[in-house]
RNA sequence: GCAGUCGUCCAGGCGAUCGCUGGCAGAGGGACGUGAGUCCGCUGCUGGAGGAAAGUCCGAACUCCGCAGGGCAGUGCGCCGGGUAACGCCCGGGCGGGGCAACCCGACGGAAAGUGGCACAGAAAAGAUACCGCCCUGAGCGAGGCGUCGGUGGCGCGCAAGCGCCGCCGACGCCGAGUCGAAGGGUAAGGGUGAAAAGGUGCGGUAAGAGCGCACCGCGCGGCCGGCAACGGGCGUGGCAGGCAAAACCCCGCACGGAGCAAGACCAAAUAGGGAGGCGCUCGAGGACGGCCCGUCCGAAGCCUCCGGGUAGGUUGCUCGAGGCCGUCAGCAAUGCCGGUCCCAGAGGAAUGAUCGCCCGUUCGUGGGCCCGCAAGGGCGCGCGGACCGACAGAAUUCGGCUUACCGGAUGGCUGCCGCA
């Protein structure tokens, strides 16, 4: 499985973020808020939604950087969409801890992974 | 060496793995297309945050809209000269203030145009006034003294009437010291208040005082000299205007059309609506089944084609520029001319990263070592472990500035002090 994120696996626009707000699975974990969906397109995708509330442009940057890393490391199968807003501590925690929170998350969540993805390297 | 001051530069480093994104090249894997080609993916090489990218406070470029000319209002700016595309920026100079100095700070036009303000304190906060004080005049009060008259006591002289001397009491008159003083006047030196009180210091002068007079300083005015100028110097002259605040309104001078890359340009679904043309309204347009014809069914006043506007969306604007670096020359400098050289992010729910290892730094804990000290303790370097520590902070059309944030490091000039030669 390779560990790419690429465009067509992003949510990029609001009405999509609007609809995974209104018809999502939501779940709180500890360092995130986390949106599941089904859709119709051929890979799963992911957004994130760090507001100005969440800190300063910095901040916002870092914790969607690893938000992806999350995500392309451990992708769910296809047809779901993902929205992550990231929470206190999100951008600063170490990463593994950040892993753990993210798995809780979807098996909360019930969102299967893609099998054979290993660790982080 | 220590302390200070002004610049310039840097913004943890190296490696591995996994990614994102711009450009160039290649192979031809996939999709669409008759095709040219377009899109997606692949491989290789290469570029990919800042000094503030920030605040969005000024100035411009660029774009669209507006615009006969003039004025008002509004906003901004405000010592002088220079630089610049421009500026509220920069450089140099002047003046004022701070510092031993290097150097730093200053919205720095006008308060003798008008309106208004000046808390508290203080007599008084602005056409000066006069609380205390000082001085002059001074009604009066008045210790005390003198005189006249009356009463009276004592003593002396005298035979006595009486006379003289000393004293006491009262009335009247005169003189009158004064830390006394009604009232009037002079004064603004002194006291006290305040951020600020009507030039300052000294001498003379005076009843006490006062630019009342004089000298020096300050100020105003007029020549002169230096300077492009702000301004400075000096001479003469006037005894001398009147506080602060213009970041109160205001006055004077100068400048200014508005909106902004979500500007603007191009392409352009779906749906609704507009225009033109064609066909059709039972002699059947069109649709469904079907490879096509026949055929069967549906089917009603619409249907089809084109045009223009235009939303979502896409493309463009979009990065070669008042550009960086090096050098010559001009200039005190800001900066400019010329020559050479380089290409240095272009994303778009928004790339420039994530994880791990080593090193560096900081800091904490701990172990033992050396030095100073009586001791408490302090200093130096070493090992091990940890932090999840690594300043401020993330391009969004592009430049020039300003302001604000910031752990630190490197380097150069200058100043003061100490030491050595």
């Amino acid at each position: 499985m390779r560990r790419t994120l690429q465009p067509h696996e992003r949510v990029r626009r609001r009405p999509e973020f609007l609809h995974a707000y209104e018809h999502g699975r939501k779940h709180h974990a500890r360092f995130m808020t986390m949106f599941a969906c089904e859709s119709a397109t051929p890979a799963a995708r992911l957004g994130v939604s760090a507001t100005r509330k969440f800190g300063p442009a910095v901040v916002r940057n870092k914790a969607k950087r690893r938000a992806r890393e999350l995500f392309r490391h451990h992708k769910p199968m296809p047809g779901v969409d993902l929205v992550i807003i990231p929470r206190r501590g999100f951008d600063s925690i170490p990463f593994t801890d950040l892993v753990t929170d993210f798995l809780g998350a979807l098996r909360r969540l019930r969102v299967p992974l893609v099998p054979g993805q290993g660790a982080t390297p």
